[in-house]
DNA sequence: TAATGTTCTAGAATATAATTCTAATTTGAG
DNA sequence: CTCAAATTAGAATTATATTCTAGAACATTA
């Protein structure tokens, strides 16, 4: 295998384990990232893959398992990224209303940077959900909004957000932004996220405003 | 073949044009319904399509032409029964809230009425869109959503709905209640759709009024 | 540094599933 | 009833995921 001619979104991964092996599992994800995003996640083989990164089917296998579990390592990989841009904003709030806007403008961000995880993550939740992987999966979501329900907890005892039942706020505030961004990615409507930040944050906040 | 033993699920499909031949390819679809709802889209084959549907692999592709083309006539087949539920009472209602109101609740009870269909909808939607039937897709959608637009109109001209990117209506508005099912769908919260109607139109009416 | 076990790479062989193809059967029009 | 078109059948083919075995690279320890 060559280290050179890498993908150019190998720089991605690196926030996993260094070391010269460890780059030829990222380059195959970056890869394997590509292909999805060309061709679907059904229409795209492992051999498809193998060739573009310059591997060998044995190399796949091994450290991934299955396409499935190619499928998995790319999602968690993307949901990392993802949590790395958003969370720092969050916790940087001081209110309950700056909260929610750093939760939705932070994520229109990042699905404006990163269209292609964020395209992949629309499309492979499903999958993902379904497999082996799906109890990873629930634990990271709940982390994900553990930190949310902590604003809104604030918010409520402070009057500033109402009561409303607790399995609803991440659909609430999080619903519109990533219905919009769908189809901003397949290309059903043209402006880019970010230019609607304010409509998005404002909505998810008056649809839990007190 | 023997038109007797029909899946429980045929009866969705019966709006299709009449006749016995046709019978049979409306309880593959149904069949068909069942496994991906069970096995997940990728895990059913053919194989096990013909055998519960007691059919032929010949039958199938006579109907379908591939797989894809039994997803996306699943899918047709669907849009089709969530829209002939939405459509008359989004016409019934008298002002924009209420043509609002409509489209959310009809949305949820259509969901809580038909969750084989809308759990499938949600899982192919990315492969219709990315098939060859994307146009007729986008056609569809463009019709679905014609008539709220409208709606949208005269609420803007009525003072009561604030001028907002075209493009963020239908986002705002159906963004969170898809979001919700979505999660209800796959088990991560309990509370049926229908239960938080209430919730959900209150705040896509918030999300655009003036 | 050499010995040795472990991880990784390779690609041929296998298994599984989608699709094609040809022939028989059923249906409906006239 | 006859014939053409539509449908049903399932065997053969093709495409793709996965397994398997062997060898190469690497790391550890004496």
């Amino acid at each position: 295998m060559s280290t050179e001619n890498l993908s150019e979104t190998q720089h991605l991964f690196e926030r996993a384990e260094p070391g010269v092996r460890k780059a030829h599992k990222r380059h195959i994800l970056s890869i394997a990232l590509d292909c999805f995003d060309e061709q679907g996640l059904e229409a795209t083989t492992i051999e498809m893959i193998r060739e573009r990164a310059a591997s060998s089917i044995g190399s796949i296998y091994h450290h991934f398992g299955s396409k499935e579990g190619l499928v998995a390592a790319l999602y968690f990989a993307a949901l990392d990224d993802q949590l790395a841009l958003i969370r720092p904003r969050m916790q940087g709030a001081a209110r309950p209303r700056q909260a929610v806007d750093a939760l939705v403008q932070t994520y229109l961000e990042w699905v404006e940077r990163q269209p292609k995880l964020a395209r992949f993550m629309l499309r492979a939740r499903h999958a993902v959900a379904g497999g082996p992987q799906s109890e990873t999966l629930a634990e990271r979501n709940k982390e994900r909004y553990g930190e949310l329900l902590q604003w809104i907890q604030d918010g409520i005892r402070a009057g500033e957000i109402r009561r409303l039942p607790s399995e609803t706020y991440a659909s609430l505030l999080i619903g519109q932004s990533e219905n919009y961004c769908r189809a901003w990615l397949s290309g059903r409507v043209k402006g880019s996220p970010t230019t609607y930040a304010e409509v998005f944050s404002e909505a998810s906040w008056r649809a839990i405003a007190a």
